[in-house]
DNA sequence: CTTGGAAAGTCAACAAGACTGACATAACCT
DNA sequence: AGGTTATGTCAGTCTTGTTGACTTTCCAAG
C-alpha cells in the first residue's frame, strides 16, 4: 500500500480518491459497516418473535407519529401488503395503534402505545449506543463529511424522506 | 443548513453532533444510503435470475480470488448452506469455477470465470458509479470522514476482513 | 342521487434467502 | 485407526419480500 507516496499531496488526493479501487473500498466498507449497525438490533430482536422489518416500521412510527399506513409506505420502499403482514402483528401486540382517520375514513394513522415506545428505545437505544461510540471515536469532521457522502448517494425521492417532510395531519 | 454559524466552533462541533437527535439522523441516514447504495445492481440482477446474495459472491470472489469456501463464509456471515445454495447455481451456469486445492486437496478455491467477471464488472459499475458520483459531489475531505466513520461502525471481526487479510495461497 | 373509478387497506398464496439440524464424503493429522 | 476439518446436501422453518384478488371508502361526472 505504498504507492504514490511521491505524490503531490494535492493531486494525490484530487485524483486517487475516486479510482476503482477507492470506490470498491466504498463499496466494502458500506457492506460490513451496514452489517455492524444492524447487529445490535437485529440480536435484540431474535428473541422477541419478530425481525428487521417491524424495527423498520417502529422506527418510522416514532419518528412521525400519526403517519399513514400509504405514508410509511413510500418512506419503506415495500409492497403495501408486505408491511401490513408486519402491522398486523404490531397492533395484535399491542405495540401500535391504528386508529381510523376522521377526515378520510379510509386513512389509518399509525401510533406507538407506551408498550412499542418502550421496545423503540431500547432498539434504538442499542443503535445509537453504537454510532455514538463511532461518532466519537471519528470525531466531528469525520461525522460531517459521512453525512456529506451519504446523503449523496442516496436517491432523490428518498432524500426527500429524510430531509423530514413530516407533517401529518392527524 | 445555517445552524450554529455564530456558536464557536469547538463548542459547537463538541456538543451537537451527540445529541439524540443527530444520531437519530445518522440512523436514517445508512437506511437510506444503503437503500441507495443496492438499489443499482438489485435491478440489474432481477433481470436474471439471481439475488443479491449472488451479488455478494460475486463480489468477494472477484476481489480474492482462489479464496476458499470457508474464509468466504466468515466474510459474508452467513451459512455454509445459504452459501452453498448460491455458490452451486453460479457454479452451474458458469459464473464461477471451484478448484480442488492441490495443498489440501478439501478446500475448494474459487475463482470467476470470464462469463463470471463480465457480471461482476457490470454489477459493480453500477454501483461504483453511483458511489464516483457521490465522493465527487462530496469531495475529498468528506469521502475521508465518511470511510473513517464507516470504520468505527464495524464489528472487529469485519474490520478485519475490510482492512484486506487477503493472503490466501492457491 | 346514483354510479363508476380511484384510493387505502386487508387477506391469501408464493418465492427468495436466511436459519437450524442431521448426515455424507473426502482428506488431513496424530 | 480414529478424530478433526472442509465441503456438500437434504429437509424443514422463518422472515420478508412479491403478485393477485378483494372490501371499504371517497369523490366526481353524469
Amino acid at each position: 500500500m505504498a504507492e504514490s507516496l511521491s505524490m503531490s499531496r494535492q493531486s494525490s488526493e484530487a485524483l486517487l480518491y475516486l479510482t476503482d479501487e477507492q470506490l470498491r473500498q466504498g463499496i466494502e466498507a458500506m457492506f460490513f459497516a451496514y452489517r455492524g449497525f444492524t447487529d445490535d438490533p437485529d440480536r435484540i430482536l431474535s428473541g422477541l418473535s419478530y425481525g428487521r422489518a417491524h424495527h423498520r416500521a417502529i422506527h418510522f412510527i416514532n419518528c412521525a407519529p400519526g403517519t399513514t399506513v400509504n405514508n410509511l409506505l413510500s418512506i419503506l420502499g415495500v409492497t403495501k401488503q408486505s408491511l401490513n403482514r408486519v402491522l398486523r402483528t404490531l397492533v395484535h401486540d399491542g405495540l401500535v395503534e391504528a386508529r381510523i382517520g376522521h377526515k378520510d375514513r379510509r386513512e389509518r394513522h399509525l401510533f406507538l402505545t407506551d408498550e412499542g415506545a418502550q421496545l423503540e428505545h431500547r432498539l434504538s437505544g442499542a443503535q445509537r449506543a453504537r454510532m455514538r461510540a463511532a461518532f466519537r471515536q471519528a470525531g466531528p469532521e469525520a461525522v460531517a463529511g459521512f453525512r456529506t457522502v451519504l446523503e449523496a448517494m442516496m436517491d432523490d425521492t428518498l432524500l426527500r424522506h429524510y430531509k423530514g417532510l413530516r407533517d401529518y395531519p392527524t
